[in-house]
DNA sequence: AATGAATGAGAATTCATTCAT
DNA sequence: TATGAATGAATTCTCATTCAT
């Protein structure tokens, strides 16, 4: 499971006021427990139900623990909300940042961003749609940027430096979500055939950018 | 704007089961415009506010009827969601047509989706993910298989017709939607960029499954 | 069906109030009809639904009237209510006064109410139980005063007069009509058996009476 | 009281799915003690203003308790009138069952049919007549079976085993019921009479059937 | 700290009644 | 006069949140 609290986490990673939405820091080794309980169960209620299921009594349920106690934890319902999405972005973000880290940046993408989706295959696309008062812009727009940066060194390595602006990035980055989210939702994350398109679609697109005289 | 109940609209754009849904069929044109005003205001409000501030008495208000004329017309909220959705499928079926009737798929299909989504920015998004009961799911497939079906077309005019599977087809129309919505939701739509790398990105795609030994 | 407004209808018949109720007295054949229609259709509609099913538009619906034309006649649900009650409620004292005329009283009791109630087995019941807003109390009492005093006459011709609180009364139409409205509820109306056993209880009670010592 | 949840009610007092309706069964004292007062508001309720008045929130307000607890307990409207009913029949039954075996049956049974309907006169009159889809029709098929099945005893104590269609069981029955509900609703249950008439009434009818010669 | 019963504002839906056509 | 579309108060039910135990 992703750790939620780690240390070790890159600065970058960490959204501004993150920790502050949290009503009490938990020390002990059970409460943090209970937290990735709760985070845990909420993520799954989510993925399966959507936003009109995603109740904090149920995810209390799921999770196994009462409803006082997920109250102890999270002030409100967006605080969950936001626990939630922090988790899952940051796991978004580890694989940007390791197929950065890699030669074959865009196996590694695919790969990493296809093992994300399976476990909760609808969740991304569910967090995208925040209902209105579980927007919290800042942590979000926090996000946005570091995942574009991010798409941004990808697309500069193939394509070279002339993607001032960032459109190339925006452009890749929703392309691969948008296929993504789609296969997930019609249970096609598996295909190999989903693989090999995805790639040759990045290819197709940074290719064509670094020699567009070759064409 | 596009007519509910146009009579001119082509016979294979009707989902079958859709007008079911409506409580009455408005005959009178003050019916008909009150259908128009309150789905028109449904989907200012779904793309507005989101799902959860979706509510019919804020969709009533907006529409400037009362709440009770709302329920004269649809039986419930999620006949209203159908209308809306079907209303939006509508146009993005029309948009595949169009292009694929005439002779330069590719910008005719960016321009045509750029249009549509120009005027509700989010709602798309939001009408994929529906809490589970408000898909009717038969109208839903219908619609999704017509959608395969259209990209199929486009896909097979320029890649020629190896992709039995529908995979490329799946693949074309997710990174498009992806780009689309992303594009919608940050404002970016009516950046020209957008339209040039989306082209380009469509344009790499389908050009290089036709020659792959090009590359 | 029962004329709702003959005039020929004996005095005692009239329970005051009763045309004070009306919006207007229908003096044209053709109002006269719709509004015979209207009480058919509501005494139908309160039969077979019961009280949560009764509802204005359904009556008109069923009347193959409009809502607006309902109105004109009655000038709210209760109006209504109280022409369907009166028109039962008549039909049930008519019962009485026919069988206090013949010589076999019994039979001809017993066989009226099971006619009135072979039509619309449930609508006596149901109108017993009015719901507070239409028990316009004063017209009820009426109907009961006459009901209770028609009985009178059976007890006294059987019993001979020693029913001075008129507790024999009571206690024989209370029995009939329990027997009577749970073999409508049952649909044993039409049991032969059911017949002659009411006529049994009925002789056996009055005979009873006026010979306890024969026993 | 009636008390809902006793240990020791006796097994075939309990209609079979009955427990079912509760959306969770009260385990702690403070949650008994709430439904029995929710159920009891209900009772009033109902009793006082009939099916029309018989709001949800009305009930909870009477019992002073809040909305929510009351579906807390009862997942809708239909399981709070089916725990009404259920404890006013179960009071009929236990009436009927001490009464046969007592020795004095026609006694026993007057007074304790007297005794349940004084607290709330009209209230079983409205649990007959429930709008349709508000009858749980199996339990309600049990509790009418086990009601004519008993009534079955008394007839064949006093008349002999030859009511084979249970006909004069229907009719005893009903005869009771209409003479206490009626009297229930014009207040003369307390009446000294009333009980004097009804037992001359039951009597009448059960000698009559055992020597039909001797009249 | 943990629990889960209790709360009540808010959302969906109905239906008696009005009134413009 | 007849029509039926429009109205909105009233009703059922949910779910985020609190607080007594």
């Amino acid at each position: 499971m992703i750790e939620l609290f780690s240390e070790e986490a890159g600065v970058s990673t960490r959204i501004p006021g993150a920790a502050a939405a949290m009503r009490k820091a938990p020390r002990q080794a059970r409460s943090r427990a209970m937290v990735d309980a709760i985070v845990e169960a909420g993520a799954r209620v989510l993925d399966a139900r959507g936003w009109a299921g995603f109740t904090t009594n149920e995810v209390a349920g799921v999770a196994g623990v009462s409803i006082g106690s997920l109250y102890q934890y999270f002030p409100d319902k967006t605080a969950l909300v936001d626990a939630i999405r922090r988790r899952h972005f940051d796991a978004v973000l580890a694989v940007l940042r390791s197929a950065i880290d890699g030669r074959a940046a865009p196996e590694a993408l695919v790969d990493g961003m296809i093992a994300i989706h399976r476990d909760f295959p609808a969740l991304h696309r569910v967090l995208l749609d925040l209902p209105n008062p579980y927007a919290s812009e800042a942590a979000h727009q926090a996000f946005q940027d570091e995942y574009l940066r991010l798409y941004g060194v990808v697309v500069a390595r193939h394509r070279g430096p002339d993607d001032a602006d960032g459109l190339a990035a925006h452009l890749l980055s929703s392309a691969i979500e948008g296929v993504i989210h789609n296969a997930a939702r019609r249970g096609l994350l598996a295909e190999p055939g989903l693989r090999r398109e995805l790639l040759v679609l990045i290819c197709a697109y940074l290719d064509i950018a670094v020699t567009p005289a070759g064409r």
